[in-house]
DNA sequence: AGTGAGGTCATACCCTCGGTACGTACTCTC
DNA sequence: GAGAGTACGTACCGAGGGTATGACCTCACT
């Protein structure tokens, strides 16, 4: 058996060099990513930074052009692994109402880690901005809700058009019942909670469809709604 | 007739000098707003406010103690404003389902402004903390959206311990329904979508309850849900 | 082994911006 | 009309993001 460095240096194909580079830029990022955890955006300095990760301003600027950039990239990190780790939960699951069961769980899981709750869904927004930011999520997490929404409205039959609005619609919806429950005093309760709501509001759609009712009505069939009000916004009542 | 200007100090019962004061901060406030909206909170400069409103620091930090508190007063005005306007809507309704739908649209052109979409969705949890943004927006938008949807529930009868819950799916699913419609391409489409939509879902919960279906069902009520991840229901079906 | 080259990082500095200290002018009250 | 207090201006400080410059160290090539 030959020595276990050499073998790693070989297999590796990495010089010193490279190593000594990217252990600075990992450095960088894990010490970055528990001060954003801890502190937000605005609140940790570059300088706290490299005092955590034993280097200077020079070798940050050397990896990273900008504060902003560093913060993205520690962004897209946790996002992408997060992303990755719930869609295998997903994947395992059965018929596609499963899916979306595992799916919310899975996800109310992830936002109950304090580094992809405060970098990824509370400061993620307003440090890169909403344009910037909206394409990573459409790209990770609002995609998974996609696909799990086309999955319903495909077993359903009916309703494609509707699958953006729904899927921004459940985004939304799993994302503030998240908030609900990292708030809530009794965590395991008020997920118990969302759980049943949205088993609920699921359970519904599937009955609507069911009774023959089609899903893509434009508004009116929750109540009784002036057609001023469900059409166009323009037109007001007076 | 006595003299006008007399008439007007004597019934407003202001000196000169408070008018100046008011007159001051109000145009602070103003402009705070306009640039706050156009560029955000940590873009926007006090050094752009102050000669945006015609005067210095000195009279800011006179007004205000922190850029803070000059944002969130900002976001108070703001938010109070709209909740209101929105609230007059919902209490013109009739039926529990037709103020929902009313305060959807409502709340969908509320969005629409840019001031209160960047500075109270956008900005405002991040600049504020998001403790603070939480407890401001119970106050606001979402007692609006808990009132309304108690309303769904007392008419459905049934369901009162998933209310909180609930409430917070729906304030969340709004927020992002509105965020889907402003980055729509055509936003009369995606506001008739939205309202399609969210149309279905309460259909199917008021579909739910004439079943007899009861609506607070601990989760696995859309599809078989592994144990393990039904989050642990107090007592599970089966 | 010696050496030039270039990637990697440290040091020192600038500039913007939030915040403060203090001075001034004006207005109201008695 | 004199004192008092409010409203506001001016000058400055310190923190923090970003930059210019150069030294060191590794590696490839001879």
């Amino acid at each position: 058996m030959t020595h276990p460095a050499k073998v790693l240096r070989a297999a590796r194909k990495t010089t010193r060099r490279q190593d000594y580079s990217s252990s600075t830029k990992r450095s960088l990022l894990d010490n970055a990513e528990a001060l954003f955890t801890a502190h937000g955006y605005a609140g940790t300095s570059l300088d706290e930074v490299v005092a955590a990760a034993r280097v200077t301003k020079g070798a940050l600027y050397h990896h990273f052009p900008s504060k902003l950039a560093l913060f993205e990239s520690v962004f897209l990190r946790i996002q992408q692994d997060t992303s990755e780790q719930i869609a295998r939960r997903i994947d395992a699951a059965g018929d596609p109402w499963e899916r979306a069961q595992v799916g919310l769980a899975a996800f109310l899981e992830a936002c109950r880690e304090p580094h992809f709750r405060r970098i990824c869904m509370q400061e993620g927004p307003v440090a890169l901005g909403h344009e910037r930011w909206a394409d990573a999520e459409r790209a990770a997490s609002l995609g998974l809700v996609k696909t799990t929404v086309d999955g319903l409205l495909a077993d359903l039959g009916g309703g494609e058009q509707l699958a953006d609005a729904l899927a921004a619609i459940f985004y939304g919806a799993i994302r503030s019942a998240s908030e609900y429950v990292a708030d809530a005093g009794d965590a395991e309760e008020a997920a118990e909670q969302v759980q049943a709501a949205i088993s609920a509001i699921l359970a519904g759609m599937r009955s609507l469809a069911g009774l023959g009712v089609p899903l893509p009505t434009d508004g009116g069939s929750a109540g009784e709604v002036p057609d001023d009000l469900a059409a166009s916004p323009r037109r007001r009542q007076r």
